[in-house]
DNA sequence: ATTGTCTGGTTGTCTGACAATGCTTCCATG
DNA sequence: CATGGAAGCATTGTCAGACAACCAGACAAT
């Protein structure tokens, strides 16, 4: 049952099916992913499994104490709030930096979010939702940005997905941005801090049932 | 020439073992650390060694290239910049969060660094001043803010350790940073925010010579 | 002087193994 | 029957040794 992969080196592949498979939720929240399994699952050294697992877990997308398995991060409502909190300064400072841009990546995907099928699957529009972020990240230019926003995207990512009932359609989703980016195009600082803040208030930090 | 070591494990021993020499400067920037030669070194296993290295890629201490031996960071007066461009959205986070409350431990790493001898070396100063930090940090309560500002600690530590030239005595950083618990305690948010710049601005965005 | 090749050194990955530790299960006992 | 403890099992942490892939610099040929 070997699953052959290609890319670059052993564990980066390793790392991005992995990666792929707990964000597309295939392998839900909780699950544990001993080294062994993996590594006879992929047909790669357990050692290669190590460095994949560490990369994911300092992505937050994964969970390890001493001796026990890794597992599948479980993100509550605590978790999403505190997530909030402190990419909003984050997202204020790029907002700020990118005052009168517009970042022609971001605009693409944004469109290609609003153009997917109504039936297309909750993931690909977290997937455009991620690639907008980034790309609006990178334009600022600042490589310690780039890395703490990293730090937080699996995260956040993961956090979504199970978010999917919040935003009954995904028209909301893509207004939300659309405000956004052009908030960000007229140079509004205040116009873009606001819509940051729709934003990320959006769902988070309601109770249940709001 | 085995170095015996003793802590929790032999990964987070190497990792600390490496961080405090490289930290305190004697591992000099741009020094190449293969990984047969620490491995040698310490008596420990060359897959221990490589997951160390990783954690201090991961800190921003060490770079790698593919194939190519982890070299100790070159800390630019661009990372410096950068470091601080993202720095100050997070302090002032904190500060904010903070507003109004004293900080037992920040209290006590200002006193112990105001009390250090004149003739302390550098590193010790630095290190009560990223304590006092990481306690205010620590008191805040964000698992994630955390999270943010470790991925920039040990840059941000680097870096200041030659910066002792434009902090001629370490009076002015007393000083500052006293200005910032009292303006923290006092709830002002203004006043700590104006702490919070004149830090982050002192020596590193002026041009060389300033 | 430029280009191509070769060689040494280093990393990327694998196999295989053993010790340390945590969890579980089962038995003996109250 | 419930409870406590001890043995056993599963899994991780670490080690040793090995080989292939690959980069860099030196050297030779044009």
């Amino acid at each position: 049952m070997t699953v052959p992969l290609r890319p670059v080196s052993a564990v980066t592949a390793l790392t991005e099916e992995l990666r792929r498979r707990v964000l597309s939720g295939e392998i839900p929240p909780g699950t544990a992913l001993p080294e062994q399994e993996l590594s006879a699952a992929y047909g790669v050294a357990r050692p290669t499994v190590r460095e994949a697992l560490a990369a994911l877990v300092h992505e937050g997308l994964l969970r390890r104490e001493r001796h026990r398995s890794a597992q599948v991060a479980e993100v509550t409502g605590e978790d999403l709030d505190d997530l909030m909190f402190v990419r909003r300064p984050l997202e204020d400072l790029m907002a700020a930096s990118l005052a009168g841009r517009r970042v022609a990546e971001a605009d693409g995907a944004l469109e290609r979010m609003a153009a997917l099928p109504g039936d297309a699957p909750w993931s690909d529009v977290v997937a455009e939702h991620m690639a907008l972020h980034q790309a609006l990240i990178v334009a600022v230019g600042s490589p310690r940005l780039e890395r703490l926003y990293a730090a937080l995207a699996a995260e956040t990512r993961l956090g979504l997905v199970r978010l999917r009932d919040s935003y009954a359609d995904r028209d909301v989703l893509v207004a939300e941005h659309r405000d956004l980016l052009d908030a960000i195009g007229a140079g509004s600082q205040e116009a873009a801090r606001r819509a940051v803040a729709a934003h990320l208030d959006h769902g988070w930090g309601a109770p249940p049932g709001e």
